[in-house]
DNA sequence: AAATCATATTCGTCAAAGTGAATATATCCA
DNA sequence: TGGATATATTCACTTTGACGAATATGATTT
């Protein structure tokens, strides 16, 4: 049965008219990402992502989940049957585009990269995990 | 196959993130509508009414058609197939909304109500001539 | 408890975007 | 040609939102 539970469209819309949000939208796709690859990979400083972090929080997006002190952004679909849809259809087109794709690509390297991706023992994405090289775990 | 024309992602997010613009994209509709409805019915000035449909206009969701004195919009779809999806969802899902219902309600009565549409000899819109009564044409 | 690390929030500033008022442009009609 | 009508654009103002820098919070480790 279709599922129309109120959901803000015109926030919904504003949290993806951002050019950082797409991008952090991009690299969880459908896995949980930790907070400390966003800061790596966007090259960005860290106020910055989480301001866009809790901007997507309050526009029902995203939630978060607490590990000790890392917080891990996942995506959340809307309760809202198109709203889902429609944020299902712009995460494949972002994946079209190519800067999209080189982020992505980052960030499945990001476990095992020398001094630039500093990130020791933070938690590697589940969905990452194994797929980069024999080092990872 | 497979339109991925480029589509800039960011202004057409943009252009869905403003509660004018989506009134103005509900009420077009698949239909083409005269600018002195919009006018009318979302009783807005005409200048900010006029601004957003160029907004729209550069986001390339919509074209103009000038018949005389009179300009018409309609929704175009755009060239990238996930992009013009997300356009329909969109629509659809206004048409959940009971304003956006609303709006609808009063574009499809507009060419006969008495004193508060004085829009007599505006081009009514093709998809509701005849449809709201005799005196339509 | 203190130091450290990861993340979040606040503050002041700046640019983008929405708005009303006034004005300009384009078309039609007399 | 001049006036009337429909629509577009400009201007000044205000608000919103993005930003960097600094600081606060929360959790871990020593």
């Amino acid at each position: 049965m279709p599922r129309k539970v109120a959901f803000d469209m015109l926030q919904f819309f504003q949290a993806l008219g951002d050019s950082t949000r797409l991008r952090l939208l991009n690299l969880m796709g459908d896995q949980e990402v930790c907070v400390c690859y966003f800061v790596e990979i966007l090259g960005a400083p860290q106020p910055k992502i989480s301001r866009h972090l809790a901007y997507l929080r309050n526009s029902g997006v995203v939630s978060a989940r607490r590990e000790g002190k890392w917080m891990h952004y996942r995506i959340v679909m809307p309760p809202h049957d198109g709203a889902a849809q429609i944020l299902r259809q712009t995460l494949d087109w972002l994946k079209d585009d190519k800067a999209m794709q080189a982020d992505r690509a980052r960030l499945t390297k990001a476990c095992c990269s020398p001094a630039k991706y500093a990130l020791d023992g933070a938690p590697v994405p589940t969905a990452i995990s194994g797929q980069c090289c024999e080092a990872c775990a």
